[in-house]
DNA sequence: GCGGAAATTTTCGTTTTTTTTCGTTTTAAT
DNA sequence: ATTAAAACGAAAAAAAACGAAAATTTCCGC
């Protein structure tokens, strides 16, 4: 690629202001505004800047946006398990919140509940749980990382390891049949296995998509979990395998069916 | 979804103001209600505002009016203050920063900066910091303080004092003509105290109206500080004293007048 | 300095996207 | 219940993007 002068100054223009229009950045070199289409098509190609109508602003935003997708996917599935985790939690207890969309729709439907103390790794779940006076929130350190608002890393297990609570709440990257939890980033697994060892009873919160999906590194086992919460029934092989293991299963179906325990 | 900029903008309005009417940002950006009534609809859609009559308000939740006003007062010195802070740190550092609304907008200057490491134990500055890519946001841990989002606690202390950074960003909730740091809370005195001691270079910064107020627990001295940030020209007898200690001061006057430093 | 090939930029007509206009419906306040 | 402001929907108007040919600049060797 021709190394252009004005590309490399664009970029930083917009570093600097995080946006800029065609016609500002035309004038600002005195040249057409083609050729600003041509050089912000090509910064746009390159996957430096992100491209808008009228100009172009920093990528900042992209990440955000593919989680906000994710957020949504799923959504009223995501909030009918959450609603009936929430009713198995009573006030008064000490809990674990982890990474995960599903988690943080848990986290959003404890706000009416009294005098707990919520430890998690997930800054979403944080400041979801803000909003509730009667919660003692305590925020996990660690990195951020910003594809999911997660805290992640030794820092964070380290951390973990200082309690011992009475509820996790934990999710998964994919689940499969032989009943083990699964997930991407080796770090994000550590904290998991770190939460389930802290916790006096477990749950994991998951929607049926998981089960579709294959992941890398395996954070548990089903017979390390006392309830699972899902939105459609386990495979049945599976659904097997919790009853030799005395893991709870909990369906909760979206269109508010009575929902099917196990 | 076609991203623009205006809908960014909005997005900024909104965060400082906390609600806008459709009239008013008509008028800001020259352009028809019916345009703005689109921008919005679709901010609503996404989850980012939510949508009244005749406008529109920051997503309930987080939004703590008590806070948002703090951030509000004396915004245009802060911004000030900021950039000048944000000059002074160059690429390829390590940093804390931690609570008060000062250091959240030196967090937003820092969006530009490349290869940073910044720890953290205001979340306010890791949601803003999760914006730039090129910085690695650590967060300590320790308990959520609803009022303005810091991170407190032994836990925090004890996560500082896990590293060790070239340059501290701090403030303080009062300051007095004798030259000692104040604050209100024992706790977070304890966390302020162990970033200056693990910091190589510390940058206090803070508004005038510091000087007119007073705490009950000493931080440090100004002699601890290697340079302060602020938008008036300190008390003469405490130059003085900055003078004695190296204290570098730094005058940041909000109109754009050059600033001085001494 | 000159000619000419290669790369870059501009011009121009067309297509796409965004914004405005305008008539109608809904909402909130009296 | 009445009324004025605000929201909505769809067609018209305007702005911006696109593609390709024409014009300009740059970069060579001579």
């Amino acid at each position: 690629m021709a190394a252009s002068l004005r590309k490399n100054e664009i970029l930083a223009v917009m570093r600097a202001e995080g946006k800029a229009s065609v016609e500002a950045l035309a004038e600002r070199f005195a040249v057409s505004v083609q050729t600003i289409r041509r050089d912000l098509a090509e910064l746009a190609d390159a996957g430096k800047i992100d491209r808008v109508h009228g100009g172009a602003m920093m990528r900042a935003g992209m990440a955000n946006i593919e989680y906000e997708e994710r957020r949504r996917l799923n959504a009223a599935a995501k909030a009918v398990i959450a609603r009936r985790v929430a009713a198995r939690i009573p006030d008064n207890v000490s809990l674990f919140i982890n990474i995960g969309t599903t988690t943080e729709a848990v986290a959003a439907e404890l706000l009416a509940h009294r005098n707990i103390t919520v430890v998690t790794n997930n800054i979403n779940v944080a400041n979801i749980l803000a909003a509730n006076e009667a919660c003692e929130t305590i925020v996990s350190g660690g990195t951020l990382r910003r594809s999911d608002g997660g805290l992640v890393g030794d820092l964070t297990t380290q951390m973990i390891e200082q309690f011992k609570v009475d509820i996790a709440v934990i999710g998964a990257s994919a689940l499969d049949e032989e009943g083990d939890l699964l997930d991407f980033d080796l770090r994000e697994v550590r904290v998991s296995r770190a939460i389930i060892r802290h916790s006096r009873r477990v749950f994991l919160v998951t929607d049926h998509s998981k089960f579709a999906r294959s992941a890398p590194v395996r954070i548990a086992s089903f017979a390390d979990i006392d309830a699972v919460f899902t939105d459609r029934p386990l495979p049945a092989a599976l659904e097997a395998l919790c009853g030799d293991w005395g893991t709870a299963v909990h369906v909760c179906p979206p269109d508010g069916d009575a929902s099917r325990s196990y």
